[in-house]
DNA sequence: GAAACGTGGTT
DNA sequence: TAACCAAGTTT
């Protein structure tokens, strides 16, 4: 049994049910749950899918909606940049692509907020082509039970894209098969602080466990902190305008920071970003039309 | 390559 | 409780 065949028979007994993982889902349905999945829990994202799908079923659907239906859809998923390049993906796709979500990589990687990971995991997932998909949980699995190291980079490199490839079947189904199945497993057993060991259907192999799972040496990366940061002012920001049902005077948004300085550079940051738009005095979402408000 | 970018649950 | 962690992308 090769790493990946091991692998395949591991996740068919023991993957969760997910939504998106259901044979009917749409290109469409795979590209929303990979961008939601970024950096947030599939616990957080299962029911903001399963809303999002159910109102914009196609991306012609949600390009017909304006960016500020996207980022209040959104709701507190985190990282609300993400739901406004999804919205451009959409608005993209009408234009280059006939409404559909295109199937070569090149294609992929061109749309907005599609990068290495997403890009090859909707290749991979939607349209059952042969790619290494190499996400966090991918690299720590293969930096264990391959390389004997405990941990993984933080970012995706060229050499773990080669290093993956070579682990994948030929087969492309396989291949995808493995994909999955690797980061399965990565996210349910072979997890960053206390890994299952026992449970791993690489116990036997893993190069890390032969070691005696040496522990992590080298400096930690940095703390990310967020009490006091731009990301919080933001956060503060948008959670006003996402619930406004008009143009939100700027007095109302200075309720929600004390220090002006960084008050001032998180809305501006938010503009900047494309994410909100002054109107007079007042702020709304992107896209909101003051006049449709009123109605 | 580092830093910015949200939010909430777990240890 | 502070720090860590969660299917990354962009600048």
């Amino acid at each position: 049994m090769t790493l990946a065949e091991d692998a395949i028979a591991w996740y068919d007994a023991n993957a969760r049910d997910l939504p998106w993982r259901q044979p009917d889902t749409t290109p469409w349905g795979v590209l929303v749950s990979e961008v939601m999945l970024q950096q947030t829990p599939v616990v957080r994202v299962e029911p903001a899918w399963r809303a999002w799908m159910t109102r914009w079923p196609t991306p012609a659907a949600l390009a017909a909606d304006p960016p500020s239906e996207a980022i209040r859809m959104w709701g507190r998923l985190g990282y609300p940049r993400r739901a406004m390049r999804l919205h451009a993906c959409a608005v993209a796709m009408v234009e280059r692509h006939g409404g559909d979500v295109p199937s070569d990589l090149d294609q992929l990687l061109a749309l907005p907020g599609v990068g290495t990971y997403t890009g090859r995991a909707v290749a991979t997932f939607a349209y059952g082509q042969r790619h290494p998909v190499v996400d966090t949980n991918v690299r720590r699995v293969v930096s264990r039970a391959v390389e004997g190291k405990p941990d993984a980079g933080p970012n995706t490199t060229a050499a773990d894209l080669a290093a993956v490839e070579e682990l994948l079947p030929s087969d492309a189904a396989k291949a995808a098969r493995a994909s999955i199945a690797f980061m399965e497993i990565g996210a349910l057993v072979c997890t960053a602080r206390s890994p299952r060991c026992a449970d791993c259907p690489f116990e036997a192999i893993c190069a890390w466990r032969l070691d005696g799972s040496p522990p992590l040496d080298g400096p930690s990366r940095k703390p990310q902190r967020y009490a006091g940061t731009d990301r919080q002012v933001r956060g503060l920001l948008l959670e006003v305008l996402r619930h406004a049902t008009g143009p939100v005077p700027k007095q109302r948004l200075d309720l929600v920071w004390t220090d002006e300085v960084q008050r001032a550079r998180a809305l501006s940051g938010l503009v900047e970003d494309g994410l909100v738009e002054p109107f007079g005095g007042s702020f709304v979402l992107a896209g909101d039309s003051p006049e449709v408000q009123i109605l």
